[in-house]
DNA sequence: GTTATTGCAAATGATTTGCACAAGG
DNA sequence: CCTTGTGCAAATCATTTGCAATAAC
């Protein structure tokens, strides 16, 4: 990841200064999803100079340069996704309960998109499948362990304002 | 159509008043997307009444009733599409060079959906597959009609601010 | 030195909301 | 009547932008 960071760098013919430094470092430090918010929250607390303009100037070129994919988990504000240069074409599943987004893969979303370009004589570029869902445990067993740690750890529900 | 609002306004308790009727009428007068601007313009042209405010609490009534469906088609504005009533599973395809939206079915997203649930053990409620191309057409031919009508129709293509 | 980059504060723009008045049942 | 619905204007809130100061190269 730190080499297509660089490569991006270079190739856009972009300087090397602080808060970009910073901010490529808490976005690619761990895999999971976040909102310009929750990085500026996590900048914040290296570097207490980081203004929002910069996360939010920095996230657009990430997302230019394909390093970084912007998502709809259905609220109001843009998600980003660090996983899509190791998995680029994986797809999103919400549970509706819980707000848990797990990330899958399903071969058939390929063929889906060979038949969309032989049926309609378009070139398909991206695809994104979203799957919101029910847990079945919380169905079933009236508890979902996932909806327990999610109000435990205090962490909004994600939901339309 | 008629019905299915007509029982929705009944099941909902909800009062018959003019501009509820006119934005309905609307609403399902064509199978088009459109966004609560476009909406409103529309509404405005038989009544100049009509207030932003109605217009976006009663899509948000049709939405929860689902009578209707917000869509993301990549820009900053919702979109709604009143097809699901009739196509409840179908897809979207975005055109990036001339914004047209294809609107088309394949069974073999209800495959995966069946697959998601065995294997991940989650209900799938909702399933939402976009598809963003670019026009064949356009680049055999270097040119595109609905590309050409676009931009005759002054109509914008879409695009984030 | 130049040109890119940043922080700040103000602007944007879609959507929501408080409130007093109007209208449906 | 009594409650739901409406228009208006103001409020929200994530994101963007103009600008003067600062830092890369």
């Amino acid at each position: 990841m730190r080499a297509r960071v660089d490569d991006f760098i270079r190739r856009k013919g972009l300087r090397r200064t602080k808060p970009r430094q910073i901010i490529l470092e808490a976005v690619f430090a761990r895999d999971e999803h976040f909102t310009a918010e929750e990085l500026y929250d996590r900048v914040r607390r290296t570097d207490a100079e980081t203004s929002r303009a910069t996360i939010y100037r920095t996230l657009a070129l990430l997302v230019e340069g394909d390093l970084l994919r912007e998502i709809d988990l259905g609220d109001d504000q843009t998600t980003y996704d660090p996983n899509f240069v190791n998995k680029p074409t994986h797809n999103h599943l919400v549970c509706i309960d819980c707000g848990r987004v797990v990330e899958f893969e399903d071969t058939e979303v390929e063929a889906i998109n060979a038949r969309i370009t032989r049926r309609l004589g378009f070139k398909v570029l991206r695809q994104t499948l979203k799957i919101e869902a029910a847990c079945e445990q919380l169905r079933t067993n009236g508890r979902c362990p996932n909806l327990i740690a999610t109000r435990l750890s205090g962490k909004r529900l994600r939901r339309k304002r």
